[in-house]
Formats: C-alpha cells, structure tokens, sequence
DNA sequence: ATAAACTTTCAGTAATTACTGAAACAACAA
DNA sequence: TTGTTGTTTCAGTAATTACTGAAAGTTTAT
C-alpha cells in the first residue's frame, strides 16, 4: 500500500483548494477560506509560522487572515504553557460554524442592508405618483422578505444542533 | 413640496449603490447586482442603451452582465412588436427572486463543492491511522451538513410562496 | 447585393483586492 | 539594559477581476 501520509495530504490539499474556491464564490478572501480549511483538518494545533510554510504565504498575509478568522469566530487563539507563541484551532463542529457564520453575516451585511431598504422605503412613503408609489411597495416587499428570512436565520442558528435536526424532520421528513 | 421625480431618483441611486455593495459582499459583480436592482425597480422595460446611459458604463459591460442576470433567470428578454431592439425585464416578485438565486447557487456552487467533499471522503476511506480517520471523520461530517442543507433550501425553494409561510409560521410563529 | 439596426466578442486597460517583506512594536528573560 | 522571541502594521507590488471601446458578426429591410 502507498503511504498514508501522502494520501491523508494529498486529499487534504485537494481541499484546502477547494475550500478556497468556494470561499471566493462566496465573497470571502481565498487565503482565509485556506486558513480555515488547512484548521479545520488539523490534528493540532498550529503557529502562524506553520500555517506560512503550509500555505506558503507571507507572515502579514497569514497573521491578517487568522485575525479575521478569529474575527469571525472560526478559530480561536489557544496558548501552550511554557511556549509564548500564539497557536490557532478550528471550531470543528459543523452546526457550529454554520451558526457562526449565519450570525456574522446577519451582523455585517444583512442588517445593514435591511437598514438601508427601510431608509428608500420611509423615504418615498409619501409620494403619489404610480412610479413613486411602485417603487416604495416594491422596497417594502424586500424589506419584509429580507427581515422575515433573517429572523428564521436567526432562529435557527440560535438552536441545538439535536433540536434543528428535530424541527427539520418533522417538518421534511 | 419637492419634486417627486427627484425624489424617487435619488432614492433609486441610494438603492442600486447600495445593492452592488451588498452583491458585491456576496460574491456577485458589482454591476450585475446594479443592474438588477436598476431593473427591479424600473416601472418600464429597459434596452441596452438605456441601462448604459442610467449607469454610464459601456455597452460590452451591460451587455455581459445583462446576459449573466438572463443566465441567473432574475431578468428576461422582451421584444416589442415592430422593434428589433431587445428589452430587459426582471423578475421583481420577491420570493421568485429568492427561489432562482437559491436555485443556481446550488446548481454552480453547492453541487462542485459536495462533489469535492465526497470525494475527499471516499478517498481516505480505508485510512488506519488516528489522522487519516479524524480527516475522513471531519469529510463526513461536512458532506453531512452541507447535503442535508441543501436538500432543505431545495426544499424550501420549491414551494409557494404561501406555503412556505404557512410553514414558517407553524413552525416559528 | 447594400445598408441599417442591433448584438456579440475581445484585446487592451483600469480598478480593485490581496500579498509581501521589512520595519516598528511589545513582552519577557538574562 | 540588551537580546530574544514573537506580534502587528503598512508602503509598495503583484494578482485578479472588471470594464471599455472598437471591430466583427448577425439579422432584417430595401
């Protein structure tokens, strides 16, 4: 049989590569999608150093990208007694990164957005020209749909894992 | 009082700027996101010439991007009797609009990247070491989710709008 | 055919975003 | 205080992505 650490390490670039593609679909930096796939399969641990010489990329690059993971609450800073270096591990649970991704991008981009389709609706409420008044209730319905699936986001992030799969199969099973 | 026009105007750029920011978080082209909100709140159709006039960018850009919005099923094309000229028309019911977006994302983007998580998985399958196992245990789990998800926004995306509040509500309310 | 109206493509360029590497900074130990 | 280890910042540069404008292509009318 061939090595398993080859194997175990050829596999695990494959996807880190694709992690950081779909990261890029996504809107999030590829680098960080990287870091984050490269700490989510790690067995331990690791130093910003380590995380360099994996992904081959620069020391601003990787400290930048660990501290917008960190940002985001995908990993966490660990230290080890003794040692002064800063290590980084991976939330690993999948219900948990989902909620933490779900609730950062609430934070940072839906509610945002919200509060902007709320400024163009108020702002044209009053008009009476057909045009005026068909965009205001087109601005209205976004607002409503955006702030609707938001709350069941929400709602759903903020649930157990055990509860989740629960309300999924009763209402999909 | 004001004019109306000036009004609605101004509330419109307000809107379509801040709908290519929001895009443009999402992994979506600035201007595609622009011209849709442009489109969504047009009360007439638009031909090519108009969209690059409102947004004073160049016929290749709107005509690519009018195109990836038509390939995305959030505008369609309409001809008018008599003209050659094509017009553009979107989509502006809300819950269509998030139908279509779920729909394609899935099909370009969850379906690769579910494929890559099989893959990896089925890959280090017959792994014996404590990482090799913890790597395919990790694959598992993801593909797990990221199936199950998927199938749920299917799901959801496939319903009446109607329904799909009932459902909400029985649930959430 | 020829022309007019419109659509599509694409090489070159601009704008944006991401990355590097080195310097500045901070914390601690000898 | 000086040296060592580690973190943070940031000006300059590289890589990527998006856009322009003109030319080529297509369709229809005359």
């Amino acid at each position: 049989m061939s090595d398993e650490r080859t194997k175990v390490e050829e596999t695990r670039d494959e996807f880190i590569t694709q992690w950081g593609i779909m990261g890029a679909q996504w809107g999030i930096n590829r680098t960080m999608a990287q870091i984050h796939a490269l700490l989510m399969t790690a067995p331990e641990v690791m130093s910003t150093d380590e995380v360099m010489e994996v992904l081959e990329i620069s020391r601003g690059n990787a400290h930048t990208n660990l501290k917008d993971l960190v940002g985001w609450g995908l990993i966490r800073i660990v230290t080890k007694k003794g040692e002064r270096k800063e290590f980084f591990e991976a939330e690993k649970d999948v219900w948990e990164i989902f909620r933490r991704v779900a609730q950062e991008r609430k934070r940072r981009e839906i509610d945002p957005a919200l509060q902007t389709l709320r400024n163009c609706k108020e702002a044209t409420q009053d008009l009476t020209s057909a045009e005026g008044i068909a965009f205001h209730e087109q601005m209205e319905r976004l607002e409503d749909f955006v702030s609707f699936a938001s709350k069941m986001g929400e709602r759903v992030a903020s649930m157990q894992h055990g509860k989740a799969i629960k309300l999924a199969m009763k209402f999909f099973g």
